[in-house]
DNA sequence: TATTGTTATACTCTATAACTATA
DNA sequence: TATAGTTATAGAGTATAACAATA
């Protein structure tokens, strides 16, 4: 018997904190997707690289890390990490020397390709928690906060 | 003259997933956060072990685990710290003794106390890019998708 | 056998500072 | 001077596996 296993865990306020609320879900979502990529070896940051530089080939290096919320440091430790594994291509700009582009190779983008459709099922069972309003209103809070 | 720089980066769909929408405002409160308690040494998740430890004297480590969504390992490390900077006491507990009972210390009560200051107007900084009534809805929609 | 804590190990994200090359 | 990328370094969170002590 044990009395404090029984005993309610008492938060003191901290999970009327905003900061607190949303590490919580982040964590969940993290786990979920976690799950739901297994065996593919890419996590949330790397997926975000890999999907920005298909849909923007030839990207500069520094605006993919703005657009992530990442400084140039944090970008170098990613993009060598995914360009080691040959899943994306590091080209010299011709207009501007100092500028790295962003390439998607042919097994990065088959990589993705899978990857977007487990990501698919993840989101979905993550939406299934709320209504389509509510995941709307969801993402225009979350939106407002970021901005 | 750079045209991509001019050009306006194409997220592909990446910005409609639940996913990434969280994944941003958590980087932007933490990094808010980060900015709000400078100087003090303590991280989003130890300030909230510390809270708990607090608002529960003598709690298990498992159980403040387990609150915060973390695993064994994962909380050994951050009592470990905790505990080197004499901010928190483990302690054998006499009912079982393979528990370890975690107490706050003067220095961890007087450390969370500057913190919480410092955290109010934090938080209060980011509320106010919602209303109330947002932030209650927002509290709400993480709390679900965190269950 | 199951649970709690522990240690070892490994990987990822993160950022700061100092550096190189280029504009 | 300013910018883009690079490297070295460091701290923090995360998890898995194997282990010891205890229930």
């Amino acid at each position: 018997m044990d009395d404090r296993a029984a005993t309610t865990l008492q938060f003191g306020g901290l999970d009327e904190l905003l900061g607190y609320r949303i590490r919580r879900a982040q964590g969940a979502m993290h786990r979920d997707y976690m799950a739901a990529v297994t065996g593919l070896k890419l996590t949330q940051k790397q997926t975000a690289v890999l999907w920005l530089v298909e849909a923007n080939p030839g990207v500069g290096q520094g605006e993919v890390g703005a657009a992530l919320g990442m400084d140039r440091a944090t970008m170098m430790t990613l993009v060598h990490r995914l360009e080691e594994r040959g899943l994306v291509a590091r080209r010299r700009s011709r207009s501007d020397a100092r500028r790295r582009e962003l390439h998607s190779t042919e097994a990065g983008a088959r990589l993705l390709a899978r990857a977007r459709r487990r990501i698919a099922v993840h989101e979905q069972r993550m939406r299934e928690k709320l209504s389509d309003s509510e995941f709307r209103t969801l993402c225009s809070l979350l939106r407002r906060l970021a901005g």
